[in-house]
DNA sequence: GACCCGATTGTCT
DNA sequence: GACAATCGGGTCA
């Protein structure tokens, strides 16, 4: 009894933010922090094929990972060959058995969430309200991971547009935008064809799915530290600043307008 | 074995 | 902003 109540207060609480911070030196004021899909930065450099990140990078632990992933790029190769790419704009860390908000609270492992505890850069793929999935890499420290967000799509969007509209439920009439495509955790997985089965795969080592160097310009744009999305029942842990955003960018899942004037103040 | 719930999304009002 | 969809995983008896 009243656990229910309790959970609901909690999520009214949810809508004050946390405190921001930036990470990074700001972008020039009134210009976008990224570029729109037909104008990325991608599709000017070399098409030589950017080196893969290796083992070593994922072995941070969890906050300064969700950090470094922010601008890398997230490819999946699909089994035709093609290969879809999103930069990462949107992360979440969590922080393990200590967090009240991750499946590995309390030190919990189960089948389910094994990847979690797994060398740092395995995914840790799950299934949630019976239909999505959504997709996060362990980091450094047993039973933390980086949940990703959402992504700007570079490259294959329209092979992502029809494996979002396909997998859609309902009705697939309306036609997507393209900052529809990846600007949410499930979102993402859908557009690349992401589910259970790459539960418990090796990001540095398989060869459908992997993460390159983002370019360098990407290290210099403006990053929001926000409350983190959905977890509303767990407590204080739900208002710490462990969600990572690109500043202005338009492929971000969700914006905490409070967290950024915070930052600017 | 039963029951409850969710790191979401899309639609409707 | 409210709410439904949908089912696997976790918890408890």
């Amino acid at each position: 009894m009243g656990q229910k109540k309790q959970r609901l207060e909690a999520k009214r609480g949810q809508s004050q933010p946390g405190t921001a911070e930036m990470t990074t030196e700001e972008p020039p004021r009134g210009l976008p922090a990224t570029l729109g899909p037909q104008r990325s930065i991608y599709f000017s450099g070399p098409q030589s094929c950017p080196a893969r990140l290796g083992s070593g990078f994922f072995d941070q632990p969890a906050v300064p990972l969700a950090q470094a992933l922010l601008g890398q790029v997230l490819v999946r190769r699909l089994a035709d060959g093609m290969e879809l790419r999103g930069r990462i704009v949107e992360t979440e860390a969590y922080l393990g058995p200590e967090d009240a908000a991750a499946h590995s609270r309390g030190g919990r492992l189960t089948m389910r969430n094994r990847g979690m505890f797994m060398k740092p850069g395995t995914l840790y793929v799950y299934l949630i309200y019976g239909i999505y999935f959504c997709m996060n890499i362990s980091s450094q420290g047993a039973g933390a991971c980086v949940l990703l967000r959402a992504l700007e799509p570079l490259e294959g969007l329209e092979a992502m547009r029809q494996l979002r509209g396909t997998l859609r439920r309902g009705t697939a009439s309306r036609a997507l935008k393209d900052r529809e495509l990846c600007s949410g955790p499930s979102k993402l997985c859908q557009a690349l064809a992401i589910d259970k089965s790459f539960d418990q795969r090796d990001l540095a080592g398989d060869e459908a799915v992997w993460l390159e160097h983002g370019p360098l310009g990407s290290s210099r744009l403006a990053v929001v530290a926000a409350a983190r999305v959905g977890v509303g029942s767990a407590g204080e842990w739900a208002q710490k600043p462990l969600r990572f955003y690109f500043r202005g960018s338009p492929w971000v899942s969700v914006v905490d307008r409070t967290a950024e004037q915070d930052a600017r103040a």
